[in-house]
DNA sequence: GATTTTACGTA
DNA sequence: CGTACGTAAAATCT
């Protein structure tokens, strides 16, 4: 059925969809069915009614399969049909006729329909006019549809429609103002970095470098949203542009400019502070914003980059397609501008959103995590070839064995050719990957999970020695043959604003490149390379059952409350013969046992149990940790509900609080908007938010005030894992104080419920990461 | 050559 | 129907 255009035909905004669908075709209406009511979703976020807006379509009719290209002659949709011609026409004349103030495309379809362009992904969110009817402003955003696929296009598209609320106001496409010299000459930069020094008491700039393998090649500089200003240092093939006197000229007066009080801006300073200091030895002195960072606190969930982040606060054409070749020099200097206007834009958000305090908190990360970068890690090499070695003769041991039994060469690496292997030529029932909802499509694994339940279920050899296999080469190729720099260390990049929660992500340094580049990930056995210096030894501290704890005040467990209360700040023996064990309670109060009747067995159910229930996983987690049937897992699960019932009521409190506003904040303050699909994944991520991000806060916090503390010290920041920090001190120093003031700085009050508290700390202290010792404080 | 998928390491 | 990450190699796309 032809599907025309509906709404009042005096409305501000037009919205223009791809093609009917089943419903719209039957109806005869636009966006009537399932995209129609993501459509209301995002208009009712927008501050938008569907009443006052024009709604069409481009195509008219339904097509075949619903797919678009049935429309076209090409199959990349752009060279239209008759058909498709024809309503081009029409939507032409609607326009015209019309003269809506602003035309929202829903979708690649509708971008290029009004204004030719391909590509949604790079144009959506900015304001273009139309070629279609030139004059008429267009504002691109995804199609409903595609926010019902990919939920978390929910954001953007919400924010391009706000966009598309103030664009609609008046006809009048907005002006790049932007004045933008690119590849300065010498006067040119001269000038300006002068101007900055006479207006450092006025000015806030916006820094930004492009690197070419670990080289500065670019500087861009903008001090207003309108002007930047880019210099290129080397050219595309890494040789410097300058001679070496006017390359001299510019460090030493950049040096100045950034070593003056003047207000610094940049997208990740992390990154452009540590470039500048580690190759240019330039100490920036005043840096006032990180638009990476503060988008961070303002909207945890969403895509951090420059050009996302610019689409959603300011009016500027996109320009990442520039950042390739001979236009480098001009997204180095779009890059500076956008940055600076961004950062206004973030300052009034900060307040706004009330999440200063985590901007702030987060700031102050940038030191001691660009410190721990730039220092590295020693690997120590004898210890590293010994490791390479022993499991390099497992390898082969493990091949030869898998030779003899299969007569056949496979790559192991391959999952296909494993498939083909296990399921096809040995015959092995198919396994399937767990689904996270039932409506996932069923797909074949070969993953580990699978590999044990056939070993269990069959015993064939070949399993045990695939699995031998895949670890091996895991951890040869991943963590053991890693590049080293010529001083012998490792480096990694920890990400402030790398996660969701608040806790760093640890990932390759772009400055130092080396390593496996993530330290937060390298497993047991290779921990054994990583050393102190020489002369030093390393302590780790670490919160004892930190997330545990912290359920337990969440959900009010007054029995678990007082166990941690107990044994805080109390030796191992003391915690034994009191019976202060979290897991033996557990076990006891599901079996209504005596404490000392707990065994091994009992106890190990406990611990798995309490830790799966914590964050809401099922009985087929359960069955899989405890090595048992379904049936037996859900009879334990039953059990330890029913004795702990508050953790189902703290998940019901939880869901209601999303309900309201789908907020969540944490007893350190990080607030959280939840912007996924209303349903059980939503909730599990909302139940292990709090006890992650609290630890992760907690954690950060106090690395903050122990390296502020002890920085001048000889004491050196080792690593940061979570809900753990390592340091390392001369040999000859008393581990006991540095405890003690590893404590000072751990110990922090923690409030939930009105009731104050305090996570407790463990230590170990060793000559290599992978051999480290307990150490008892408290004995 | 770039991007996506599979598998797997940590807290 | 644990969540939170990052990387290597294979697989797939363009």
């Amino acid at each position: 059925m032809f599907v025309s255009t509906v709404g009042p035909l005096d409305a501000k905004i037009m919205l223009v969809g791809e093609a009917p669908g089943e419903t719209e075709d039957r109806l005869g209406k636009p966006f009537v069915g399932p995209a129609g009511k993501t459509l209301d979703r995002i208009l009712m976020e927008a501050g938008i009614s569907r009443h006052e807006c024009l709604i069409a379509n481009v195509a008219r009719e339904r097509p075949p399969g619903n797919k678009i290209s049935h429309y076209f002659e090409d199959s990349k949709c752009t060279m239209p049909k008759p058909q498709m011609k024809e309503w081009l026409k029409i939507l032409q004349n609607e326009i015209e006729t019309y003269r809506p103030n602003v035309v929202v495309a829903l979708g690649g379809t509708a971008l290029w329909a009004l204004t030719g362009m391909k590509g949604i992904k790079n144009f959506r969110g900015t304001i273009v006019e139309s070629s279609l009817v030139p004059g008429v402003k267009v504002v691109a955003t995804y199609h409903p549809q595609k926010v019902n696929y990919e939920w978390s296009l929910l954001f953007p598209t919400v924010m391009d429609m706000r966009k598309s609320l103030r664009e609609s106001d008046s006809p009048t496409i907005p002006i790049d103002r932007r004045e933008l010299i690119i590849a300065s000459k010498r006067q040119q930069w001269e000038d300006y970095l002068r101007e900055c020094l006479d207006k450092q008491h006025e000015w806030k700039i916006a820094i930004d470098l492009e690197a070419y393998h670990g080289h500065t090649s670019w500087v861009g500089i903008s001090h207003d949203k309108d002007f930047a200003m880019s210099v290129q240092v080397l050219d595309s093939d890494g040789y410097p542009v300058m001679n070496e006197n006017d390359e001299l000229a510019f460090w030493q007066l950049l040096g100045a400019v950034l070593t003056s009080d003047i207000k610094q801006i940049y997208h990740n300073a992390g990154y452009d502070v540590s470039q500048l200091w580690y190759t240019h030895g330039i100490l920036c002195k005043n840096v006032w914003m990180d638009t990476l960072i503060g988008a961070h606190a303002c909207w945890p969930e969403i895509e951090r980059n420059l050009g996302f982040l610019a689409s959603i606060c300011l009016n500027v054409p996109a320009w990442k397609h520039t950042s390739a070749g001979f236009t480098k020099g001009m997204y180095n200097a779009e890059d500076a501008a956008n940055t600076r206007g961004i950062a206004d834009v973030i300052d009034t958000e900060l307040d706004k959103a009330g999440v200063r305090h985590t901007y702030d908190s987060e700031m102050s990360q940038i030191e001691p995590a660009e410190f721990m970068q730039l220092n590295g890690v020693a690997i120590d090499p004898e210890i590293k070839e010994r490791l390479v070695k022993e499991n390099t003769d497992r390898l082969d041991l493990i091949e030869n064995g898998l030779s003899e039994l299969l007569k056949k060469e496979i790559n192991f690496k391959s999952p296909k050719q494993l498939q083909e292997l296990l399921y096809l030529d040995l015959g092995l029932p198919t396994q399937y990957k767990r689904r996270r909802s039932k409506y996932d499509e069923r797909k074949v694994t070969t993953d580990a999970e699978a590999l044990n339940k056939l070993y269990r279920e069959t015993k064939h050899p070949v399993l045990r020695l695939i699995l031998e296999h895949r670890k091996v080469t895991k951890l040869l190729d991943t963590f053991l043959n890693i590049e080293v720099t010529e001083s012998g260390k490792v480096h990694t990049s920890y990400n402030i604003a790398g996660t969701d929660t608040g806790r760093w992500s640890s990932s390759r340094s772009i400055i130092i490149p080396s390593g496996s580049g993530n330290l937060q990930n390298i497993p047991y056995e290779a921990r054994k390379m990583y050393v102190p210096p020489p002369g030093y030894k390393i302590i780790q501290a670490d919160y004892k059952q930190a997330e545990a704890v912290i359920v337990a005040y969440l959900i009010n467990d007054v029995r678990l409350k007082q166990m941690f209360q107990d044994s805080f700040g109390k030796s191992k023996k003391y915690c034994e013969e009191n019976k202060l064990d979290v897991h033996k309670l557990t076990a006891s109060l599901m079996y209504a046992i005596e404490f000392d009747e707990v065994t091994k067995e009992l106890r190990k159910i406990g611990k798995v149990l309490r830790h799966s229930s914590n964050y809401s996983a099922g009985p087929a987690v359960v069955a899989r940790e405890l090595g048992t049937t379904m049936t037996d897992a859900k009879k334990q699960l039953d059990l330890y509900h029913a004795m702990c019932p508050m953790l189902r009521i703290w998940h019901k409190k939880v869901q209601e609080q999303l309900q309201k506003n789908r907020t969540l904040i944490t007893p350190l303050g990080r607030k959280r908007v939840f912007m996924d699909r209303w349903g059980d994944t939503l909730f599990r991520s909302a139940y292990a938010f709090i006890p992650q991000s609290t630890v992760g806060d907690l954690l950060n916090k106090a690395l903050v005030h122990f390296y502020k503390t002890w920085k001048h010290t000889a004491m050196i920041l080792w690593l940061q894992l979570h809900d753990a920090m390592y340091i390392c001190v001369p040999e000859q120093d008393d581990e006991r104080m540095w405890m003690q003031r590893m404590l000072n700085s751990m110990l922090h009050d923690l409030t939930i419920d009105y009731e104050t508290f305090q996570i407790d700390v463990d230590f170990k202290v060793g000559h290599s990461w992978g051999t480290l010792e307990e150490y008892d404080y408290y004995a």
